[in-house]
DNA sequence: TTAAATGATATCAAAAAAGTATCATTATTT
DNA sequence: AAATAATGATACTTTTTTGATATCATTTAA
């Protein structure tokens, strides 16, 4: 059972990492502190900066913000970009579609699971991770 | 976020398909029915025998019958055969150790959503699964 | 003795996840 | 203006995991 990704695992702990900074960094001023790879990282804030939790400025002296308020951020908030979600009515093995899909009853029962645990990311702020 | 393999998927319904057959089929009379590769059921019924769950008989008119009752099978005595959970104080991110482990309050988090979500599949019985 | 089942194991293929490389664009500093 | 240092965009490669085969040995009932 793999709750997040690696992506999700890096990016969590880069915004904490910003945060600590006093709100603003570059990626090269964090990819070593919490040692993910440079392009990974790069990648990886892009895809934040897309969905609305980073601003980005570009040129010298620039780096990422935070749009969304520290605060406020949930473990799902960032989750959700890197790993999507079985769909409602959907089966859990995405593109190639189960054999018995009619019939089975299966895939609603662990979607309701996959929705418990979504809710749960869902109350946890990534504020309190470091508790 | 994966809840359950193929795997896990294929064993559920061929249990399910056995008990309505009446707690005793080969590995032939299955396959087809819940269109899974027969050798891949083959082995996922190996790793059944070998966990308990059902008794294989060798031979002609051999099979698998349930050793454990079928109304006392949950969700997760199927998915720990196929699936590790992250042991207590572990890292989510398996063999390879991430970064900064000691630091890491993260793994700490995950891992009790993981552990819940456990929870919830020892409390959901396949017997149950078809309603 | 044959047929039909599982045991055991080695191997392969496909998909997903993780990570790189490269060039373009933008802004600051000198 | 030029150099520098940042992100934007995109294509590619590698590694890991998952899903699936192939093969031969062993067992048992007919
Ligand atoms: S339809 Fe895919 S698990 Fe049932
Ligand atoms: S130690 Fe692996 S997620 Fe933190």
């Amino acid at each position: 059972m793999r709750i997040i990704k690696k992506e999700t695992d890096y990016a969590l702990r880069a915004l904490y990492f910003i945060h600590e900074k006093g709100g603003k960094a570059a990626v090269s001023q964090i990819y070593s502190q919490i040692k993910a790879p440079r392009p990974f990282l790069r990648k990886i804030f892009r895809m934040l900066a897309l969905s609305g939790i980073l601003i980005s400025k570009k040129g010298k002296n620039g780096g990422f913000e935070f749009k969304k308020p520290f605060n406020s951020i949930t473990l799902a908030d960032i989750n959700e970009i890197f790993d999507e979600m079985t769909p409602l009515g959907g089966c859990p093995f995405k593109n190639r579609i189960c054999s018995n899909f009619r019939s089975c009853a299966l895939k609603g029962k662990i979607r309701a699971i996959e929705q418990e645990t979504y809710q749960r990311l869902k109350r946890t702020y990534i504020k309190d991770m470091w508790d």
